[in-house]
DNA sequence: GTATAAACTTTGACTAATCAAAGTCAAGTA
DNA sequence: TACTTGACTTTGATTAGTCAAAGTTTATAC
């Protein structure tokens, strides 16, 4: 008789990781706590079924609540767990583009392996050799060891790089005519803005306002407005 | 009906290629192609009966021949992907240890996790960041990416580490002195040597040939001497 | 108030990988 | 020649994760 081979010391599966990550996500995305089942299993590619065996088993060892037909609401113990695997998502993709080279399109899938297979102790050397990024290369924030997200400070317009959707959060400029443009433009606080193209060379990035048409804009102008991703 | 669900365009899973990179080292340590399911067992940490039905499935794939009762022997599709496997292996072993300074002791098992998930693009970039070089830290040939291992050309003693099994290839020196010396430690081609310690600062390498006494050489002698692994 | 559809859960089956324990074989020993 | 032993194989059970298909709820339409 094998003794107390369950639940002891094991470290959480590949599978259980992802689920908590993506949980997280789609909590972070939604701005409430509760995830219901369809978004859970659309967004990990399974069946309603598997999903709904999945999340008792993860209720079942502590890492979220499971209200039946409502959703799921991760517990403390799984949502540490699962900042701590973005925080693996987001420096690895960092590696891969910063350090490697690929490209940005590329590196999703890729770090979504590596994640599951990278040590604390690696973890801890590939953050240091990076310098301690605070953001990916999308932008987004990377949680800190204890496993919280600082919210990043807004950034300039124009450090922003093709692909990025960010939200704007202020202009610093007071002169009328530059404010007079960004109303025209609907370059407003709290506005949706697509980076659609950023050539450094041309010094033009060329941007996509909530679903208007697309127009371009130089440094100059573009480095007044603050935005966020 | 699901239609040919089965080995259609399949990954091969970590675990199969465990035991593909296993069997492979193995048959390399023991010079023949032949490895017994004892050994096999033994190598992967598993039940004799758990080695036996795998190895079937495996046998089943065209991985490797297998003969009951007498032991297994990679195909040459099964040896190839062996060979990308161990190539995996001994490049993110040399990015551990160059790259992010990880302790030589501390980098196989780091390796046995990541191998199963890079994928060949990310590992081409690392090649290329490391400079693609054509030996581990451990002084292991690292294979092409054709899965061919070019024995590595002899190097100087001096310059293995700490902890390495190496053998004396050939004395680049023909003073009399210095080859009586040698002789008296038996530093004679086709000798295994255990470097017990090297320290770049004090210019001493600490050695041990065969099972006789450790005893101390300096760098001026120990680069006369061509070991390897 | 019933009918319907969408969202969700249950059930039963399957695969890969594993172990324990019982069974078999082959080689040498008496 | 029969016996014993160690190496190996077979058998039956288990776990994690998955799907398909059938069943159940809940909300909305009529």
């Amino acid at each position: 008789m094998r003794r107390a081979r369950k639940q002891i010391n094991q470290m959480p599966t590949p599978t259980v990781e992802n689920y908590l990550k993506h949980i997280l996500v789609l909590s972070l995305e939604s701005g409430s706590t509760e995830v219901s089942m369809g978004r859970v299993a659309k967004e990990l590619l399974v069946t309603p079924g598997t999903a709904t065996s999945m999340v008792k088993n993860l209720s079942q060892g502590g890492w979220l609540n499971y209200y039946p037909r409502k959703g799921v609401c991760l517990t403390r113990k799984g949502k540490k767990l699962a900042m701590n695997i973005l925080r693996r998502h987001r420096l690895l993709e960092t590696f891969l583009v910063e350090t490697l080279g690929l490209d940005w399109s590329e590196i999703h899938a890729e770090a979504e392996e590596l994640e599951h297979a990278i040590s604390e102790k690696v973890l801890e050397k590939l953050d240091q050799f990076l310098g301690r990024p605070r953001q990916d290369p999308h932008g987004h924030p990377i949680p800190t060891k204890g496993g919280v997200i600082n919210r990043p400070s807004s950034q300039a317009l124009i450090n922003c790089k093709a692909g990025m959707k960010v939200r704007i959060d202020s202009i610093v400029d007071q002169e009328s005519n530059f404010l007079k443009f960004a109303r025209e433009k609907r370059l407003l606080p709290g506005q949706e803005v697509r980076i659609l193209q950023h050539e450094k060379e041309a010094d033009a990035i060329t941007l996509q306002v909530g679903k208007g048409s697309p127009f371009s804009m130089g440094s100059r102008s573009s480095e007044k407005i603050l935005v966020r991703v």
